[in-house]
DNA sequence: TTATAATTGTGATGTTTGTCACGCCCGAAC
DNA sequence: GTTCGGGCGTGACAAACATCACAATTATAA
């Protein structure tokens, strides 16, 4: 599990024994079952996780009792409900597991400790972010530019694992369509 | 022109006179005409910018020809074809003047530089980069929550100005959906 | 000013997608 | 084994939206 993070960070930035020990302290490990909440929306938001193994989604539920998927998280992803978790309110989304799940997580206070005294880990924390954020732009030209049928190719693409660990009804709420549809479109 | 800049800052971060002089040395000051391309599909990214003062589009032209908005620019906003940018690879997006635009750019090189030597700026790009991955991921559930009716109206919502700042036709390109059918559901 | 282009609204029609309904299969729990 | 519920496919119909066509109005430039 620790190999796991610091392999992880090594991507990016070279650390020492010392320097990732010094990193570690500031993560607790977890260990989840299949269902279990991470976050629960409504809720406070203490932790941000980075994914050792299993599968989680980050749910909106709307006001008609309705899922939407905002993000799949698996292995070596970090994940958490971001806005709430930066600016510490309430959970406006979920993160539950869709699969046993072992994860790190640091709180806002040891993200920002970890920042200040180490500028190695805020070097890696800004490119995660940024890689994060053009995730979502390309996610979002997918909608502007693709019909369903499109969007599920590419996301089978980017993706190939997804389609035998998830039920389709979850892949056609992340691609933002009914399960009929979704179900119409692979034959 | 440099007060602007050094106010966004300053709302994070506060700088000495010093601080921002040295800051300010790592970007050029631009002015624009509407129409003009800051950057073109298919060439180099060599800034990111931060508008001062005007309104800008970033746009995908897709195969069939069809332009496609991925954000709209205003003043005070960071704006680049940032995978492309990060990356030093082609631009897939063109970043094109609305409005007569003046912004402030900064190149790669001076953006690590500033990030290294001056572990506030770090701290800065950090928090844009974090607001602009939360900003695209609410774009994201709209697209999901959402009809075309109701992401117009949270478009207005977010940001009244746009609406007689730009055609309807942009509008449209922003929200996915055809011209007509926006005109439609103004009415 | 005048000519030209851009912007917008609106009808007619077709395509895509959602919703409701039903049945089948399969694995988990008892 | 039997029962139960989740996952999946599919038909029928309705709603949302795209596309094509045309007209009217408003900006823009020569």
């Amino acid at each position: 599990m620790k190999e796991k993070l610091k392999e992880h960070i090594e991507n990016l930035t070279p650390l020492t024994d010392d320097e990732f020990s010094f990193v570690l302290s500031h993560f607790s490990f977890e260990k989840h079952k299949k269902n279990d909440f991470l976050i629960r929306e409504g809720e406070n938001v203490k932790h941000c996780y980075f994914v050792v193994s299993g599968l989680l989604k980050l749910v909106y539920n709307d006001k008609e009792g309705k899922q939407h998927i905002v993000s799949f998280a698996m292995e070596d992803w970090w994940e958490s409900d971001f806005s709430a978790y930066f600016t510490q309110t309430k959970a406006k989304m979920s993160l539950q597991c869709i699969e046993d799940t072992t994860a790190f997580s640091i709180s806002l206070k040891n993200y920002k400790k970890l920042s200040t005294e180490f500028p190695k880990k805020e070097r890696f924390f800004l490119e995660k972010s940024n890689s994060g954020h053009i995730a979502s732009q390309n996610r979002i030209l997918s909608f502007l530019t693709s019909n369903a049928k499109e969007r599920y190719e590419q996301l089978l693409k980017l993706y190939p694992l997804l389609f035998q660990r998830v039920p389709k009804s979850l892949l056609a709420s992340y691609l933002g369509v009914s399960r009929e549809t979704l179900s119409r479109l692979s034959s």
